[in-house]
DNA sequence: TCGCTCCTGGGGGTTTTCCCCGAGCCGCCG
DNA sequence: CGGCGGCTCGGGGAAAACCCCCAGGAGCGA
């Protein structure tokens, strides 16, 4: 058996690069692709189908958790590690429901990056001891907002959403989707419906609420 | 002449060994000393004097403004090279007046770090492009309250703010404040100018951003 | 008193949002 | 097969947002 095929996703070239090299220092792990935004990652997954995919939460055009969920149904034997500097609690739940394996603070030592991704690779998960605290709250505890909007938004409009909610107007929403304005303009009108938003004002106010920025 | 003594301050233990593997793979450069919070990073400094600081923006105990304005004052001779993922405007201006040497996104390539640690070594300053133009701006456009966090907006203003925030429209704000809808028109519109947003969905990001929902 | 900012109000325009409507295409599922 | 939901695109229109401009009065410091 080769080394552990893994695709490293962060929009900041700096700790990108660095992490390659502190993974490549391993013999058992090797990084085959990397991303510089959530397009890319999906991309380059598909192209490299990778044994595990590390990914930043925070990332241009599409956020990590929406990589999560979109590799989850394409590329299911891909595993997927978060990595993010947030350690907040509702950053967890959107990730594990998303379908992450794993969940990593980067306030973590580098080893624990690397015995992340083999313990991923082996099968099992692995979530850092703040995520791990959350997650057991929550078996406890089951879903008191299982009636999540956001949930109920199709793929497409997931994809406006964070457009929106990161400042683009409809207009270079549908520029940036490749679509026609009276599309995008219908999305963004099924957002509010589904998220009982009266305005754009509104859409935005409920993604801070959440944690979704 | 010995390699370049360099002390790096990151709260994120995975990014921050990541960066040590990077700078010491160059001969020059040497880091002789990290820190993983800002009151670290002071007692680091005074005890390995290093040539030149790499300092985090968001960390704990003391973020990384307050790190540079302190190591300014006690080491003058150490020169401050500020590394962030946030390309804010604001942040730039709040940095330079710290007394910053340089100011680098964590977007940049990794040879961009390398070279900004060389600069600030040789006396010279270190700007990314995104942050040099903000500064070539502000010298023909002095400002005035920096410090500020509402951006300088005058009392009326705020008021106007923190209701466009809590999601309400434009008429609502000029009924609530018992003014005409053309004087709330003209506040919103001096408050959009003031933070820089295009609309007031970035107006809220702001907010957001800024804790103050 | 002069100058300045702030708050107030408005004119008049373009652009965008918001909300109806209908319609074709495609893939999935019973 | 036929239905159903998601994605796409369009018309049309009312409302709101957005962007210039102007201007008077109040307060306040030079």
């Amino acid at each position: 058996m080769g080394p552990i095929r893994v695709l490293l996703a962060d929009d900041h070239t700096i700790v990108r690069q660095s992490l390659v090299l502190v993974i490549d220092a391993s013999p058992d792990l090797r990084v085959v692709a990397q991303a510089s935004d959530g397009i890319e990652a999906i991309e380059q997954a598909l192209a490299t189908r990778p044994d595990v995919a590390v990914v930043d939460i925070s990332m241009p055009r599409l956020n990590g958790i929406e990589v999560v969920r979109r590799l989850k149904q394409e590329l299911p034997q891909t595993r997927v590690l978060v990595l993010t500097m947030h350690n907040e609690d509702e950053y967890v739940l959107h990730v594990v429901r998303a379908g992450a394996a794993g969940f990593l603070v980067k306030d973590s030592p580098t080893t624990e990056l690397l015995q992340a991704i083999r313990a991923l690779h082996a099968g099992r998960g692995y979530f850092g001891p703040d995520a791990a605290k959350v997650l057991a709250e929550q078996l406890h505890q089951p879903r008191k907002d299982l009636d999540d909007p956001y949930g109920g938004l199709t793929v497409r409009e997931r994809e406006v959403f964070h457009m929106m909610v990161g400042g683009q107007t409809t207009k270079e929403i549908a520029r940036g989707l490749d679509i026609s304005i009276k599309t995008a303009e219908n999305h963004r009108s099924h957002i509010m419906e589904k998220l009982g938003a009266r305005n754009i004002a509104e859409v935005i106010r409920y993604a801070a609420r959440k944690g979704l920025m």
